[in-house]
DNA sequence: CCTTTCTGTAACCTTTTTGTAACCTTCTCG
DNA sequence: CGAGAAGGTTACAAAAAGGTTACAGAAAGG
């Protein structure tokens, strides 16, 4: 996955050093402007993926750095989030004038920001994965968390619906035990692997007449039919 | 597209000649009143679609004009914004117990001014997401702020109308716990996670015989029945 | 201010889920 | 055929999740 780069627009240099310092700790690479006048250049020749703009700066301020970002074709679609201490008056400007994308207000916590900035980012790449898994009579909705077999909807437990789920996203695919772990428990669990076995065997209890759509593959692992 | 009336309340006759001079450039007609027992018969005379009203004015105060006017079904939806000098009081009182639609403080630029008057006009008019939230008998107004079960009336609190606002708009997909957090909250509530649980229950609680139509998906979150 | 209502937290209880174990059945292969 | 391995079955106790009740501090309203 590529790494994001964020730019840092803040006077403050102990806020900027605490932004710069949680932001790289939590995978980001930062760039950092000091003022409204070294932040344009810096946007322009860095194209940072993402730009947190104090709203009170010396020389160019916040609301004109931003005004001018979202007036330059090189730099419009980047996401900026304005950063103020004034609480009042952002949620009347974020959205009218201004086009920032997202605000916050000082003092803000760590994991606040983080939010913010996932959100913005996340929202460029993500297409969502498949939301339903069909295969026959059987459909797995994974948004609203259901499973319906024959028009009958199934009561899956949170752990059988994940790796129902997994099954039938690797359909025809043999997963073997060890991955199944790793996939539906994740990678801290370390317990005894007949722990799956039950599972499966859950599964298959609900699935009644349908219970061959999990194949059991001897000596591998278990597989949804194809 | 028809010409707005703008209603400015002012003792002083340079900022209201400023306001004046202003917005006529701007395009809205205005009519004017020096206090605000001039105010309220203009207003119900003259219809105007919005209202700058001074916090301060002799004789009947800015506070009490609002009052009024909020009270008084002919002039209630007419949307006024407070110009103030006092930074302060201000934002207890706007929208709790006055009413008022807005606000601004001294001094203020012409800008910042028109930005909240296009606002505020201008939201009369777009479409804007749903307003009304149904579900059978379950009928939630986004706008009224009113929740309606077979036709009585439910008493929910702030909260309990925004989580179950959420709930009825994404139904019929689970919402996780992070994810009500987030959106029913906001970012920086990092509390106990159980808070929504209870919360859960008091709202289950007032819909009396249909509680299921919020329903428990264990292990994941809650979801509104589809 | 004072009173009432709302809201988050805590503690406790009930139900469901889940991992483990023990035992049984089936398969594999000499 | 028979032993051993793999997986199926059944059972159960610990853990987790959510429901329920209560309460104190915060917020709102008067």
């Amino acid at each position: 996955m590529a790494e994001y780069k964020i730019l840092i627009v803040e006077d403050d240099p102990d806020i900027l050093e605490l932004l710069h310092f949680n932001l790289e700790k939590a995978g980001y690479r930062t760039l950092r402007a000091e003022d409204g006048e070294q932040a344009l250049p810096l946007a322009r020749k860095q194209n940072p993926d993402l730009v947190l703009l104090d709203l009170l700066l010396p020389g160019l301020n916040g609301l004109e750095v931003c005004r001018r970002m979202k007036g330059d074709p090189a730099l419009q679609h980047i996401p900026i989030i304005m950063v103020t201490a004034k609480g009042e008056e952002m949620d009347r400007i974020v959205g009218l004038e201004l086009g920032a994308d997202d605000y916050i207000v000082k003092p803000f916590s760590i994991r606040e920001i983080l939010l913010r900035i996932e959100k913005l980012l996340g929202r460029r790449q993500q297409k969502g994965p498949p939301v339903l898994l069909k295969a026959g009579d059987l459909i797995l909705d994974t948004e609203a968390h259901t499973v319906t077999l024959e028009e009958k909807r199934l009561d899956l437990t949170a752990t059988e619906f994940r790796l129902l789920a997994h099954l039938m996203r690797t359909r025809g695919r043999v997963q073997t035990r060890e991955i199944l772990l790793d996939k539906v428990w994740g990678y801290s669990f370390e317990g005894y692997s007949r722990t799956i076995d039950t599972h499966i065997r859950r599964i298959r209890i609900k699935l009644e007449s349908h219970q061959d759509l999990i194949e059991t593959v001897r000596g591998v692992g278990y597989r949804f039919r194809e």
